[in-house]
DNA sequence: CTATATATTTGTATTATACAACTATATGGA
DNA sequence: TCCATATAGTTGTATAATACAAATATATAG
């Protein structure tokens, strides 16, 4: 069974990558790494770079030089560990939050208009099986 | 109504691109862009730099340079246009068609071993949503 | 026949990333 | 207790993908 689906999945999936990245650079002001960064930092709390890298499946080199482009713009505090003094959590700051809060919806107000013609059973399709790629893919990595 | 759905899709989008490009390196012996202009190149037959970077919604100066390398590699030839000699065309080679199908045959296969516990429902639907969403994009840029 | 438009390439810069080398600190075993 | 090794993080270096601007060569319109 040569499944026609995953062929169509492989097609949509570059195209759908490629039109996200280059779009999103004309409406955001905060950048992809630096939005996803903040979502981490906001949504699960303070965390160190080495962390944050495993989270974010990314080297730890690159959650360094990401996280001091955030601290240099006061969206996020260094916070030296109390019990190891090798270590630090970077903390989200206020300024931070509304940055993207402020990203968030402009984002949001986007996708919105790109899928105003959309059914809600469509749109909650999407979400959900969006969801579960990331999901299974997860599960893999991590049995 | 704050639409639920499309919170949750932004929130995947972010997470599913990241995984896609960033574990597609591990397996692919082509890159993104490279595996992208082939697939052009076979799909929709030879074409200037011009056109493609229009199809491929890229600057010309880029779609440039990726086609330098296939035509290093010999995997796309590089033709005059006999009826303006200021413009070229690219063709994919033998070798390039091959190189392209072991590609997609690898990708085909780790994408199918992800998704290898989905129902067939939940896969055409996914790949027809992303059909879905891409073709709406292309609705919205030009109309 | 000249001025302007067009197809492409090349120079330069930026961003996101990884790997390797390095620094500072922590920890476990003799 | 002290040293060897492990660990958290930073910095140097390299690469890939991209855009914008300048340059080149050719085409076309008045």
């Amino acid at each position: 069974m040569s499944d026609e689906s995953l062929d169509l999945i492989e097609r949509q999936v570059t195209d759908f990558i490629r039109r996200i990245v280059l779009t999103e650079k004309t409406y955001s002001n905060l950048d992809r790494s630096a939005y996803i960064l903040l979502r981490q930092l906001s949504t699960y709390g303070p965390a160190g770079v080495k962390t944050l890298a495993q989270d974010l499946h990314l080297d730890i080199s690159t959650v360094s030089r990401q996280a001091s482009v955030l601290v240099n713009k006061k969206y996020v505090e260094k916070i030296p560990n109390p019990d190891d003094r090798r270590a630090y959590y970077y903390q989200i700051t206020d300024v931070g939050s509304h940055e993207l809060e402020e990203n968030k919806q402009k984002r949001f107000d986007r996708l919105s208009s790109i899928l105003e013609d959309w059914s809600d059973e469509d749109k909650k399709r999407f979400g959900e099986l969006l969801k579960k790629y990331n999901d299974t893919v997860n599960e893999k990595l991590n049995p």
